[in-house]
DNA sequence: TAGATTGTTAATCGATTAACAATC
DNA sequence: TAGATTGTTAATCGATTAACAATC
């Protein structure tokens, strides 16, 4: 981690900024209020305008924001002018979805490595990638300099692929197992787990 | 919503608990103290006993929480003293993955209802269930009464359908489109996108 | 009993919002 | 110019943490 000045709830809400600009500009439109952002994402324009402004005066008084220039301004802040190599470990049903989603393309995302145990499943292609046995995880993670990963293995194996994720020099982890994953600070871990989602939302269902 | 009494933020860590305390019975263990839960979860142990203690005094001064008791209070709390139906819209890989996975069994959550607009996918079996066409969403909703939804389709597709899962009577919605759905307060909405997390991550990431 | 840990209160910390001068 | 909207400050709001009396 590396808070450094700028709280993690903002660097959180900024790909999301981006989700909608590239909307807007898929629209045709080119520039943009706080107000329209406002809207667009639920956030309060206040609020949106205080986010930016960590990062400098990107808009102008009285007209707004070019979608164009904050575009390129938060592409810079999240570092994706150059794409990022992910690899995904765990090719069951989920990891291959994953590996066939078309949303990566365009956002600075590539997977570019593709592990299992499964010898049904080792060797065998999946879009463009073979798929190699985890035994190999620390050497091609090294060769190729990967640093992002995907976790989509069995809840069992989980902590242990992702220490030796991290041994061979993974920094961030999307851990899609249903566990909490103990790692060193210096590595970021995002999870995603649609039951936690779910049961949340049950609560507001209430019973009837 | 109905935020009420309990902040949400609270609501969102009950499923956590749940997920760690299932894992710990599931080890054979008994009882288990917030300073227990602290280094299992990440989250300060004052942190847990609060958010529990929104909801009365569940453990006994000098010996931690009965794990079988806690489990049982959470479900309860958390309305999952039933099984919660869930209809998915869009059969692609994510919704065909997401029928499929297991995670869902034991945690109050069954997918009974599949829709999907490709010709080449309506009337086809996944799992158990036969894909039925989006023309038929109104009528298969509000007759099964399914009140829970997750949304697999593009994004294009997402916030019309949205609108009309709503207006047959859903009232939480798992939106995996990577768009945000604008839909009335008494409609829960969480979204689930990889790519948000991932570009997340990458602002650590620096530029190395 | 002595030790451990809860439940709860008050203090602290941090995030959001409101307001408005600056300015395009 | 007049109107609109930013960038920023101060006020407010809410969440987390620390501390400890209660008590098992």
């Amino acid at each position: 981690m590396n808070e450094a000045a700028v709280p993690d709830i903002v660097i959180s809400r900024l790909p999301l900024y981006l989700q909608i600009l590239n909307q807007m500009a898929k629209e045709g439109l080119h520039t943009i209020s706080s107000k329209d952002l406002s809207e667009r994402s639920g956030l309060s324009a206040s609020q949106i305008r205080k986010d930016l402004s960590f990062f400098g005066g990107f808009g102008k008084q009285g007209q707004g924001y070019s979608i164009y220039h904050l575009l390129e301004q938060l592409q810079k802040i999240l570092n994706m002018n150059r794409i990022w190599q992910v690899a995904v470990i765990g090719v069951g049903d989920l990891g291959r979805a994953l590996t066939h989603y078309q949303g990566f393309a365009n956002q600075g995302i590539e997977i570019v490595l593709l592990f299992d145990i499964d010898p049904k499943v080792v060797g065998s292609q999946v879009g463009s990638l073979n798929v190699q046995h985890t035994d190999h995880l620390e050497e091609e993670i090294r060769r190729s300099g990967v640093r992002m990963a995907i976790l989509t293995v069995p809840v069992d194996a989980a902590q242990s692929i992702a220490n030796r994720l991290v041994e061979a020099g993974v920094r961030a982890i999307l851990n899609y197992a249903p566990v909490t994953l103990r790692l060193p600070d210096f590595v970021n871990v995002q999870h995603i787990d649609p039951v936690l989602h779910l049961q949340h939302m049950m609560y507001y269902l209430g019973n009837d």
